[in-house]
DNA sequence: TGTAATTCCTACCAATTTGGTAGTATAATA
DNA sequence: TATTATACTACCAAATTGGTAGGAATTACA
């Protein structure tokens, strides 16, 4: 029950591009700031591109910028870009398992999973400005 | 941010004997009832063996079962057995950091870890059965 | 007292995930 | 057109996950 790396490196480097609204922000800046490695910083910002949750500015004077306002950036949102979905246990969207209804195992991973994303999608990227 | 097989077998494990709470249960009759290989539980209960959770009988007629009634078995504390403090965050009990008490970071990891623990510390074994 | 049933312990192992690094291509713009 | 960025592809080591194998120790019971 760990978030990975990931995970909580691309949260920083969200709140990051939250905090610089203005202009692009480049993965050198962010890296000596925050002490991760230019590499590995690019790897995870890049699945945040594709996944359309920042904007690009190429060559010179470029980086990368939010393409929303932050207070409309859940959380979540962000997490499950890196860590798809947050699931405790296989069982969860498991459409092959007709059981659901009664089984006491899946009704306790069905409750820890929706209150784990209940809390990462009640908080947005404004909360940490 | 999944739990591991290791953790939901043990679960299970300690539901099998929560019904069974007159004798001994062995391994070999949870394997197959759960289907489950008898090596990979007998891995997993030697862990919940050791943390004292579970009462052994050697020999024939032998197994397992609980030293305490299930409703005083919290999840939380089967779960904590085989995947260690569930952090979502490394820095959540690093104690060479000490800015805790004003980085935003941390209170959110910090959240999600009473959350999780709150809601697994809630339910006891009784809810099971 | 012997044997079957059971746990205990140590070692091993393959697949996956994690946490990166390296090098080159491509794109934009000053 | 030179410079400064990102984009893409490939590789890699360490740790974790999810097991398996084999034998030793212990006990019940015939």
């Amino acid at each position: 029950m760990k978030m990975s790396t990931r995970g909580r490196y691309a949260l920083i480097i969200m709140i990051n591009l939250a905090k610089n609204e203005e202009g692009y922000l480049s993965i050198k800046e962010i890296s000596e700031k925050e002490n991760i490695s230019i590499k590995y910083l690019e790897k995870i910002i890049s699945l945040l591109s594709k996944a359309g949750l920042v904007c690009v500015g190429h060559g010179k004077n470029g980086g990368y910028k939010l393409v929303k306002k932050p207070n409309e950036y859940k959380i979540g949102e962000i997490l499950r870009v890196t860590e798809g979905p947050m699931e405790p246990a296989p069982c969860i969207n498991d459409s092959n398992c007709d059981k659901k209804d009664t089984c006491e195992v899946y009704s306790f991973w069905n409750g820890l999973y929706e209150n784990i994303n209940s809390y990462v999608d009640d908080k947005t990227l404004a909360d940490f400005l």
